[in-house]
DNA sequence: GATAGGATCTCCAGCCACTAGAGGTTCAAG
DNA sequence: CTTGAACCTCTAGTGGCTGGAGATCCTATC
């Protein structure tokens, strides 16, 4: 039996996120301590590993969700689960492809800016003139300049 | 003069992006008509042209704000602006290896799965366990299986 | 000039997946 | 038995919007 601080450093899950998938569902509910404090055991450290390690591969919660029910029945066919993992990939690709778009585009106008004055800076010029652009760009997404909840 | 309406057709921006802009002060406050409505101008409507321009490249907010100001500045210098981009093009960079990395990993657990049961599937066994994978994709971040905001 | 219906206004809630903090209780070591 | 770390619940904030309610305004047609 796990106290959910043990949890976390057995798993490297933060303990505001371990009572986060407790609270969304994803995590079934701790036992409690006389003095109510939760008690995990070898099954939530498990489950715990999988939801771990499906969001580093990218999944959303809700995929991981209905992955953690299909991992539950082992007799029954596993193509739901693939299915989920290749519509993962998918939105992986595409990510890839725009976002090297976006580097292309950065490294053109930081390559032809000349360093001289705001004046003639090309970094500006194509910030407000996508006709300058070779890429079509329209709207790749938001949280890229940060890396987000990264630890 | 343009209606919030117009300069959202004119320039591909939702008409409650735009009032968000004017609230978190990167769009000046416009001119209103006789009965409260917003009204723009030629300035505004290359403003958040340059706005929606680095936001399709990925520039956060306050990166954008601090490019809008230096652009204002025709006389400096722009290796402020330069930086700014740098940041960007290393943070596209990043992330594309993180997100290659997901990639072989989604790759090899798909293409090792036998299309069985759950108890055989790779893609589930792989989710369980990290040891199994090659990449060390610690916490790549968020928001990849959903598009986010996109249109 | 009345009226219909679109566009606009403000304000508030929600999205995802956490993260941080306040203010209080419980537990384990010494 | 005391200390202080770890735990509890609850709320609010992050980024960058998006959507809705309910009220007002503007324009076009009759
Ligand atoms: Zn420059
Ligand atoms: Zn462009
Ligand atoms: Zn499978
Ligand atoms: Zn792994």
């Amino acid at each position: 039996m796990l106290s959910i601080g043990k949890l976390s450093a057995a798993t490297g899950v933060k303990v505001p996120t371990i009572r986060y998938y407790e609270e969304v569902g994803l995590l079934p509910e701790a036992e409690r301590s006389a003095g109510n404090q939760r008690l995990y055991r070898a099954e939530h450290q498990e489950r715990l590993a999988f939801i771990r390690h499906s969001r580093e591969l990218g999944f959303p919660l809700d995929d991981i969700r209905e992955l953690l029910s299909l991992s539950d029945r082992l007799e029954i066919s596993c193509a739901a689960a693939d299915v989920i993992a290749n519509r993962q990939l998918s939105a992986v690709k595409d990510r890839i492809a725009r976002l090297q778009a976006l580097q292309q585009e950065l490294e053109r106008m930081l390559t032809q800016c000349a360093k001289g004055t705001i004046s003639d800076c090309k970094v500006i010029e194509v910030l407000g003139n996508h006709e300058n652009c070779l890429h079509d760009h329209h709207r790749e997404g938001c949280h890229l300049g940060y890396p987000a909840h990264d630890s």
